[in-house]
DNA sequence: TCTGGGGTCCTAGGACCC
DNA sequence: TCTGGGGTCCTAGGACCC
């Protein structure tokens, strides 16, 4: 024994990503059995499927849907037409009018995703939470080998939910991102550095997670698809286009290069609320109808940083107009603050600062700069200080 | 008949201070 | 009366992710 630090060279990582088979559509085939093997898709906020009088359901069908909603999620039965997720379900309709649609119940997604968080939990405690339905695991140390521990994860998954997902074990963040969709639905595939060039480089540049459709679509005018291609691009090419930050990440990641750590907590660094309406709104005409819901925005707000047992003192509002133009705007106070009547003072303060040229389509508040509330110390005003003082 | 809602991070300019 | 650098905070917009 020593109390000398050691100086061995560090262990490779084992990264695991989890990422649970199109989660929201498989929570509601638990519920609704009879929909195994149609054509599904979960979006909107209508109500539940109601029960009839011989016992059965009355499911709604995509092709009579009218609104602005976007599909969440679909079943793979659904994809076969087309239709994915984001994607207006107006569009989506005339795709797979035949389709069935759900309203989205996001109360019970969130009762199975913490069910499968627990359950990894249980076997390894080193988890990052990246949204409702998938996770990083840092397997680095754990004793098991990849094979043996990724299926013991799958099992403990579908039993404590009832439902599959596909994992991905390899020596960091961004390889097993990528591969845990390399064998969906219900995969286990295992990556090393060797991999790559057989199994990484084949595949569109946008699957690197950080590549989006707007530096796609830039690679793609400069004659790169793949990652491969992107790997073997010219460093100058890339720093013209994209910057030296920028370039030399895309690099990077293209020769699987990454070093981010799994980040088991974070704080809340912002909480915002907003609704699209139904039909565009005109500043003048509906404006009663635009501070009832400013308001109840603002109520929403307060709750959300109750429950989450915070304050903050940048208040921002956001607008989208007809034409899809967003502006944002905000304000940073003295204090902080946490009441819905706080929140729409210096929201309205922000609001005054836009120009009103089109109709509006979309409203929304935030609040950032959080800080833990002390509920002990209730916002308190400093002592004023006198001259007597 | 386009395009939800809730987030994070980055950039860039201006104010302001030393 | 020509023209410093940092550093931090604030604001606006945009890319990206789930």
């Amino acid at each position: 024994m020593t109390d000398f630090p050691q100086t061995t060279p560090a262990a490779p990582r084992r990264i695991a990503h989890l990422d649970m088979d199109a989660f929201y559509a498989s929570v509601e085939l638990l519920r609704y059995p009879e929909l195994r093997g149609l054509p599904v898709v979960i979006g909107g906020g209508g109500s539940p499927p109601p029960l009839q009088s011989d016992g059965t359901r009355l499911f709604a069908r995509l092709g009579d849907y009218v609104g602005r909603g976007v599909i969440t999620t679909s079943t793979y039965e659904a994809r076969k037409f087309g239709v994915f997720s984001a994607m207006g379900m107006m569009k989506a309709a005339r795709l797979a009018p035949q389709a069935i649609l759900l309203p989205t119940d996001f109360a019970a997604y969130r009762d199975c995703s913490r069910r499968f968080k627990e359950a990894v939990a249980q076997i390894v405690p080193h988890i990052e939470d990246r949204g409702i339905d998938e996770i990083y695991i840092d397997l680095s140390g754990h004793p098991e080998p990849d094979e043996q521990v990724g299926r013991r994860l799958k099992d403990a998954v579908r039993a404590a939910t009832g439902l599959s997902c596909s994992i991905a074990i390899a020596p960091n963040k961004l390889l097993a991102k990528i591969g845990s969709e390399l064998d969906k639905p219900d995969g286990l595939t295992l990556l090393s550095m060797d991999d790559i060039p057989a199994r990484i480089w084949p595949l569109p540049a946008a699957k690197v997670n950080g590549i989006g459709p707007k530096s796609a679509r830039k690679l793609e005018a400069l004659g790169i698809e793949t990652i491969g291609q992107l790997a073997h691009a010219r460093p100058s090419l890339l720093q013209e286009h994209f910057g030296l930050t920028y370039a030399s990440w895309l690099l990077r990641v293209a020769n699987g290069e990454d070093q981010r750590p799994v980040v088991t907590h974070s704080d809340p660094k912002s909480i915002s609320r907003e609704t699209t309406f139904e039909r565009d709104l005109h500043v003048i005409h509906d404006r009663s109808r635009l501070s009832e819901v400013f308001s109840r925005l603002c109520g929403q707000l307060e709750g959300d940083l109750q429950r989450k047992r915070v304050v903050g003192r940048t208040v921002g509002i956001k607008l989208r107009f007809d034409d899809f133009r967003t502006v944002t705007r905000d304000l940073t106070l003295h204090h902080d603050v946490a009441d819905a009547d706080a929140i729409r003072g210096a929201a309205g303060q922000c609001l005054k600062r836009v120009p009103f040229e089109s109709r509006i389509r979309l409203l929304g508040v935030r609040i950032s700069s959080l800080r833990p509330m002390h509920d002990a110390s209730p916002a308190k005003e400093p002592r004023q200080l006198t001259l007597l003082d």
